[in-house]
RNA sequence: GCCCGGGUGGUGAAAUGGCAGACACUAGGGACUUAAAAUCCCUUGCCUGAAAAGGCGUGCGGGUUCGAGUCCCGCCCCGGGCACCA
C-alpha cells in the first residue's frame, strides 16, 4: 500500500497519502472514555480574498505535529479546524460588486480549504464550523441572550466613525489619517446607539484567573495592563457656589489631598455646564466645542503642551477647608474614574506642566529628601495637618478612613477596562434577536415572560418615546440575515437592514418568536405586539468568543454542545495562534466563558489553560509580509516547488516557534535535500528496500545509541514545542545512519516514526515501504531504554583558572582523585601549573575538573 | 514616557551557570563526470602559527562566581504593545 514512484516523487506521494487520510477518516474524532482526551487547538482563520498566508502553516503545523504525535501516545486527540467568516472584507465586497457576502465567503472557504488540505494537516473535518453558518449563529444568538437575560447587555450612545461624505459609518481601519480610505472624504466623532456588553463586571475575576493559566507572562502582562485595576479612593469635593452639591473625583494619591492646589473636569463632563460662571462660559464653551471636533489622534497628538480653561467655579477641599480652581481641560477624560480630577501639581507629571503653563499654586506634601518636583515617589508626609509625619502608604488609608467616616468619600478600584462595544452597524454579522416594543407591550409581555427579561429592561429614547428590548424566544433562532437590496448602509447611521421594511416592521409574537410584517392586519392572539427589530449586527468577535466550544459537538441542535461532549473534551489543552491577539479576542472569549461558567454550561472557569503564540514569519527584507511591499510567500508556491513535507519541515526548521524570524528561500534547499537523504538511504533506485536496510543487521553501539538519544530528544522537543532542536536531531541520527555501512530495519522504521509528525507523507510512504502495516499514525511512538543512551565512558574537560587547557575520556564514575592525578600528567595541562600552589580543585563528576592555582 | 520581547559567525540559529557556535544555509577547495546537475569528502568566528598550540570573541560598562551568552546593576540599539488612566 503505497505508490509506484521510484525516486522521492513529493508530486505523487503527498496527494496519495491525503487522500488515503480523506477516505479512511483518519482523524475523525470520536469520544471514548476510556482514553485520555487532548484537545489541539489553532486560532481558526478568517477566510480572505487573498488566500492562505505563510504565517498560517507555521502554527498550523507546529499543531499539527503535536496533534500527530499525542495520537502515538495513546491520546484521543480532537483537532478542528473552521472558518471565522464575517467581518468587513466581505461586506466591502459585496458592496462593491453586488453579490450576497455569503457567496464570496463560500468561494474564499473553498480555496482556503483546498490550501488547507493541501499541506496534510491532520483536521477532523467532520467538525468543520462556519461562524456565519446559521447552524452555529444561531447558538451565538443564544449565549447573547444568555447576556442579555443576566443583564450583561445594554443599549448606550457611544461614538463611532461617521462620514458624512459616504453617509456611513466607519471602522477604525477604514480610517486613515482622518480620512475614509474610500474616497478619501472626511470623517467625524459621532454617537450612535450601541449595544454594549458588561465585560467591567467581571473586570477582577479576569484579573484573578490570569494566575490560574499557562500563558506567555507578556500576555497576561497585556491582560492586566488592559484591564487596569487600580486603588485609590473616590472623594467628594463640595462646591462653593451651591451648597449641598459636590464633585467627585478618583485618586490612587488620597495621601496627597492637602497638595491639591486644584481639580480638573473633562470637557464632557455633565458639571461642566452648571459649574461655569457666565463671565467664563463663552471661553469654557469654545474650548469644550473644540475639544469635541478632535479626534483621539489629534487629542493625543496635542498632548505636548497642556490646554484648559478655567471655569471661574471653585471646589471645596474636604480634608482642610480650602478653596480650590475648577478648570476644564482635555487631559482629562471622561471615560476613566469619574472623569474629574484633584491635580496635585507637586506630585504629578501632568498637573505640575499644567500649573506651571497656567501659573497654579503648588504645594508639596510629600518629602522627596531634595528630589526635585514633581515627585512621584514614596516618602512622609508634610504640610498635611494631623497627618505630617505619616508615611504615605499609612496616610492614604487614614485620609480615606477618615474622609468615609464624614461621608467625604471612599476607598475604590478603578479599572481601565470599559465595556465592550458590541455592535456594528453593518450587514455581514449575526443580527440581534431582539425586537422593540413600546413601553405598554413591554409591560404585558413581562407579565407573563418575566423569567426571559433582564431585572433591568433596556431601553433607547428617541424622539420622545421610549422602546423596549424584548428578546426572540431561543426556540425561534436562529434570526436569518434577510436578503437586501443593497450593502450599502441606509445613511442614517443604521445599518442595510434598516431599509428592509418588511423584515423591519413587524407583528412579533413574542410566545413563539413569529413575525408577520407590520404592513399586513395583525395575527389574532394575546401574544402579538407591534415591533421593530434591531438593525445592528454583531462584531466579528462574536462568532469566535466561543467556537472551541462548538467543536466538541458541531451538529449539536438542542445546546451550543452536549453536556456529555463538553465534559469529556472539556476545553482546549493547548491553544496556538498570534500574539496580536493578546488582548481582545482572548479577553472577550475569556468574559464570555466565564458568563457560561456561571451559568453552568461549562466546566472550567477558564477556556484556554495554555497558550503558546507562533511568532511571525517576516518577508525576505526582514519587513513585515504586505500586498504592498511585495515580499508576500504563498504556501502554494512552496508545495509546487518542493511539497508540502518540505515547507512544514522548513517552517519549523527556521527557528524556535515563538521568534519573529525572516523568511529565506535559500534555507528551503537544506531540508529538502535533509528528506531526499532519507529516501536514498532507505529505498534503493528501483523503489524497494535499500540493500544496506536489514533485519540481520545489528547497529553498532554508537548507533544503537543515538537512536535512543534521539528518540528521547525529539519526543521531549515536541512536548516543549520545540520543533528545530527536534529537526536538528533527526539530522545527526540520518547523519550516522549514513556513515553506517549497515542498518537494522528497525532503526530505519523508528527513524521513519520521529519523523511521521513532522514529514507525515514521506513518513506513510516509507513506513508502508519498509513492511510497516497500515499508517505509520497508528503505530506507538517508540520508547526509548535509558541504558542504551547511558554510556561506560564520558569526557572530562580539564581546566586550570576557568580556562580549557584539554580533555579526555575517563571510565563513568571517575573520582576527582584519578582525574586530578589524569590532569597533573595531562601535557597540556601540566605547563599551567607547573611550580604554582594548587588553591581550589572544582570537580563536577563526569563533567569538568578546575584547578585553581595562585 | 511606560510595559513586554530581543541583540551570539557571512546567514537562520544551538548551548540544566561548566569545551560558545550543535544542526543547517552560503562561500571556497577537492572527488565522481566528456561536461553539467545531483551526490560524497574537506575548509569555513577573528588574530598569530607550517603545525602543535596560543590569544581574543556572545551589543557596551561594571559586578557576583573556581567558572557567565546564561545570574545581578547601569547604559546603548532593535522589534512589539500601550499611552494625558488621575
Amino acid at each position: 500500500m503505497a505508490t509506484t514512484c521510484t525516486d522521492y516523487n513529493f508530486r505523487e506521494i503527498e496527494p496519495f497519502w491525503q487522500t488515503f487520510w480523506e477516505k479512511n477518516h483518519s482523524f475523525r474524532a470520536t469520544a471514548d472514555p476510556a482514553k485520555p482526551k487532548y484537545y489541539v487547538l489553532d486560532m481558526f482563520p478568517y477566510p480572505s480574498g487573498a488566500g492562505l498566508h505563510i504565517g498560517h502553516p507555521e502554527g498550523y503545523t507546529a499543531t499539527d505535529i503535536l496533534a500527530r504525535y499525542k495520537r502515538t501516545r495513546g491520546f484521543n486527540v480532537l483537532h478542528p479546524i473552521g472558518w471565522d467568516a464575517f467581518g468587513l472584507p466581505a461586506e466591502q465586497h459585496a458592496v462593491k460588486t453586488g453579490t450576497h457576502p455569503a457567496a464570496n465567503t463560500q468561494n474564499n472557504i473553498t480555496n482556503f480549504k483546498r490550501q488547507i488540505k493541501a499541506l496534510g494537516f491532520s483536521y477532523d473535518w467532520d467538525r468543520e464550523i462556519d461562524t456565519t453558518d446559521p447552524r452555529y449563529f444561531r447558538w451565538t444568538q443564544w449565549i447573547f441572550l444568555q447576556l442579555f437575560r443576566r443583564g450583561l447587555a445594554y443599549v448606550d450612545e457611544r461614538p463611532v466613525w461617521w462620514c458624512p461624505e459616504l453617509r456611513t459609518v466607519l471602522a477604525n481601519e477604514e480610517v486613515v489619517d482622518g480620512r475614509s480610505e474610500v474616497g478619501g472624504f472626511p470623517v467625524e466623532r459621532r454617537n450612535l446607539r450601541q449595544w454594549v456588553l458588561r465585560i467591567t463586571a467581571y473586570a477582577e475575576r479576569l484579573l484573578a484567573d490570569l494566575a490560574e493559566v499557562d500563558w506567555p507572562e507578556s500576555t497576561k502582562r497585556m491582560q492586566e495592563a488592559w484591564i487596569g485595576r487600580s486603588e485609590g479612593a473616590e472623594i467628594l469635593f463640595g462646591l462653593e457656589h451651591a451648597a449641598g452639591a459636590t464633585l467627585k473625583i478618583f485618586t490612587t494619591r488620597p495621601d496627597t489631598l492637602f497638595g491639591c492646589t486644584y481639580m480638573v473636569i473633562a470637557p464632557e463632563h455633565p458639571l461642566v455646564a452648571t459649574l461655569t460662571v457666565p463671565e467664563q462660559k463663552a471661553e469654557v464653551d469654545a474650548y469644550r466645542r473644540k475639544a469635541a471636533a478632535k479626534s483621539d489622534l489629534e487629542r493625543t497628538d496635542l498632548a505636548k503642551e497642556k490646554s484648559g480653561v478655567f471655569t471661574g467655579a471653585y471646589a471645596i477641599n474636604p480634608v482642610n477647608g480650602s478653596r480650590v480652581p475648577i478648570w476644564v481641560a482635555d487631559y482629562v477624560v471622561m471615560g476613566y474614574g469619574t472623569g474629574a480630577i484633584m491635580a496635585v501639581p507637586a506630585h504629578d507629571g501632568r498637573d505640575h506642566e499644567f500649573a506651571i503653563r497656567f501659573s497654579l499654586p503648588i504645594v508639596q506634601v510629600i518629602d522627596s529628601d531634595g528630589a526635585p518636583l514633581p515627585y512621584v515617589g514614596d516618602g512622609r508626609l508634610i504640610n498635611s495637618g494631623t497627618y505630617t509625619g505619616l508615611p504615605w502608604s499609612e496616610a492614604k488609608q487614614r485620609i480615606t478612613a477618615d474622609l468615609a467616616g464624614r461621608g467625604a468619600g471612599q476607598a475604590t478600584v478603578n479599572y481601565k477596562l470599559r465595556d465592550w462595544l458590541f455592535s456594528r452597524q453593518r450587514y455581514w454579522g449575526e443580527p440581534f434577536p431582539i425586537v422593540w416594543v413600546s413601553a405598554g407591550d413591554y409591560a404585558s409581555i413581562s407579565a407573563v415572560r418575566r423569567d426571559k427579561l433582564p431585572d433591568q429592561p433596556v431601553t433607547f429614547t428617541q424622539d420622545g418615546a421610549t422602546h423596549y428590548a424584548v428578546p426572540l424566544p431561543p426556540e425561534s433562532l436562529p434570526l436569518q440575515l434577510p436578503s437586501v437590496q443593497s450593502y450599502l448602509p441606509s445613511g442614517t447611521g443604521e445599518s442595510p437592514l434598516a431599509n428592509e421594511t418588511n423584515w423591519l416592521e413587524l407583528w412579533f409574537n413574542f410566545e413563539t418568536g413569529a413575525a408577520v410584517p407590520a404592513s399586513q392586519p395583525k395575527p389574532a392572539g394575546a401574544a402579538w405586539v407591534r415591533g421593530r427589530r434591531e438593525t445592528n449586527t454583531m462584531p466579528q468577535w462574536a462568532g469566535s468568543c466561543w467556537y472551541y466550544l462548538r467543536f466538541v459537538d458541531p451538529r449539536c441542535e438542542t445546546a451550543i454542545a452536549s453536556s456529555e461532549s463538553l465534559k469529556y473534551w472539556g476545553t482546549p489543552d493547548i491553544y496556538v495562534g498570534g500574539a496580536e491577539h493578546a488582548v481582545l479576542h482572548l479577553l472577550y472569549a475569556r468574559f464570555w466563558h466565564k458568563v457560561l461558567f456561571d451559568l453552568g454550561i461549562v466546566p472550567t472557569a477558564e477556556p484556554f489553560r495554555k497558550l503558546f503564540h507562533q511568532g511571525i514569519i517576516l518577508g525576505e527584507d526582514g519587513e513585515k509580509m504586505s500586498k504592498s511591499r511585495g515580499n508576500v510567500v504563498s504556501p502554494d508556491t512552496i508545495i509546487e516547488s518542493h511539497g508540502t513535507d518540505t515547507l512544514r519541515l522548513y517552517l519549523m526548521f527556521l527557528g524556535p516557534l515563538e521568534a519573529m524570524k525572516p523568511w529565506n528561500p535559500r534555507g528551503i534547499e537544506g531540508v529538502h535535500r535533509f528528506l531526499q537523504k532519507i529516501w536514498r538511504e532507505l529505498i534503493a533506485l528501483d523503489g524497494s528496500v535499500n540493500a544496506k536496510v536489514s533485519r540481520a543487521n545489528q547497529d553498532s553501539a554508537e548507533l544503537t545509541k543515538l537512536l535512543h538519544e534521539s528518540i528521547k530528544k525529539v519526543g521531549e522537543d515536541i512536548e516543549n514545542l520545540r520543533f528545530n532542536t527536534a529537526i536538528s536531531q533527526m539530522m545527526i541520527l540520518v547523519n550516522a545512519i549514513q556513515k553506517a555501512p549497515t542498518i537494522n530495519i528497525e532503526t530505519a522504521q523508528v527513524l521513519v516514526q520521529l519523523l511521521a509528525p513532522f514529514a507525515p507523507h514521506i513518513a506513510e510512504e516509507l513506513w508502508s515501504r519498509l513492511g510497516g502495516s497500515q499508517s505509520v499514525m497508528l503505530a506507538p511512538w517508540p520508547a526509548y531504554q535509558a541504558e542504551k543512551i547511558a554510556s561506560s565512558e564520558v569526557k572530562i574537560v580539564f581546566q586550570v583558572n576557568g580556562k580549557h587547557r584539554g580533555d579526555q575520556p575517563v571510565p563513568v564514575g571517575t573520582t576527582q582523585e584519578t582525574a586530578l592525578a589524569l590532569a597533573k600528567a595531562s601535557a597540556r595541562v601540566a605547563p599551567y601549573i607547573e611550580g604554582k600552589v594548587i588553591k581550589r580543585v572544582i570537580f563536577v563528576p563526569g563533567k569538568i575538573l578546575n584547578i585553581v592555582v595562585e
